[in-house]
DNA sequence: CTTCAAATTGATATGTTATAACATCTTTAA
DNA sequence: TTAAAGATGTTATAACATATCAATTTGAAG
């Protein structure tokens, strides 16, 4: 799914170029670098906040430069955009299509995301129910990770 | 669902003040306002379009004019926003809690909200399979409504 | 190797969406 | 009547995103 799991940050950016060059497209220093700190981040990243850490290394750069890195990111599949929060997240299950479902936790703010063939099968279905064909579709959900709903019990009776 | 069926303008903007009443809040003119717009457009509106809406009465209301009245009709559960539009639209099922299905058609730009318990159960369980505790959720499915389907084929051989 | 076209990046400006902060007015209940 | 809570007015600004056009790089054709 979207985090990295087996795979080290060099590996993944090394099949995401792969990727790319089987799409008839490069994986760019620029898109690398975008691609590289959404991998790096425990969760999601903002425009700005990635824009501001490209800075640091080249202060030349203006939104421009992230957003269209992040375009390509997302239509290549290589990363999601959070439309809730106007944050991006990358996604190393980028072979398959799709946009899965997003958990992204309220409290320490990573995003886990899974796929569930069935209930998208079900999405489909209910939509077909009412004439509409579906093109695309973002589930995003809000909640407490497994992480967090310990913590929070913790000091607890 | 989200669109006036059955009801009049007016009856669900009586409705939706009672309400408000029984939850211990007052649909004000203003919000009566926003609401009032919401319900009578097609699809979504944006906020900004609202505000220019409501500045032909008003010349003087400003951004949180709006934004003040779309945060309470959303928390009252009158309106949704789609996230993946930065838009708002009227929620005529208001006394059940819940954040339906949205169907958002890419071309005609109208909005079906559906409700699916079996769908919204399915989530719940794969979340908690991930030791994940659901607090709210946004499914938007982007895609062709019946009649926009009907229109594309009309062409063709 | 050169040259052209396409893709990418640079740079500036601006458009769009949303909220902060503080003043004022209204309502309500003690 | 008056203090507290709720709602609105007003100004400014923060946060998110794209348009536009120039410059540069890349890669394939000649």
């Amino acid at each position: 799914m979207n985090t990295p799991t087996s795979l080290s940050l060099e590996e993944n950016l090394t099949a995401a170029a792969q990727w790319c060059t089987k799409r008839g497209e490069k994986l760019t220093d620029q898109r690398r670098e975008v691609l590289s700190l959404l991998l790096a981040a425990p969760g999601s990243m903002k425009a700005y906040d990635l824009l501001a850490a490209i800075q640091k290394q080249k202060p030349t750069a203006a939104p421009p430069t992230v957003y269209r890195a992040l375009d390509f990111l997302v239509a290549a599949g290589l990363a999601h955009k959070l439309e809730s929060k106007n944050a991006f997240v990358a996604c190393c299950d980028f072979e398959h299509p799709h946009h899965g479902v997003m958990l992204i936790c309220d409290q320490c703010l990573t995003v886990k995301e899974l796929s569930d063939e069935t209930l998208e099968a079900r999405l489909i279905e209910d939509a077909a129910a009412y004439g509409f064909s579906v093109a695309a579709q973002d589930i995003e959900v809000k909640g407490l990770c497994a992480n967090c709903r310990n913590s929070e019990s913790e000091g607890k009776p």
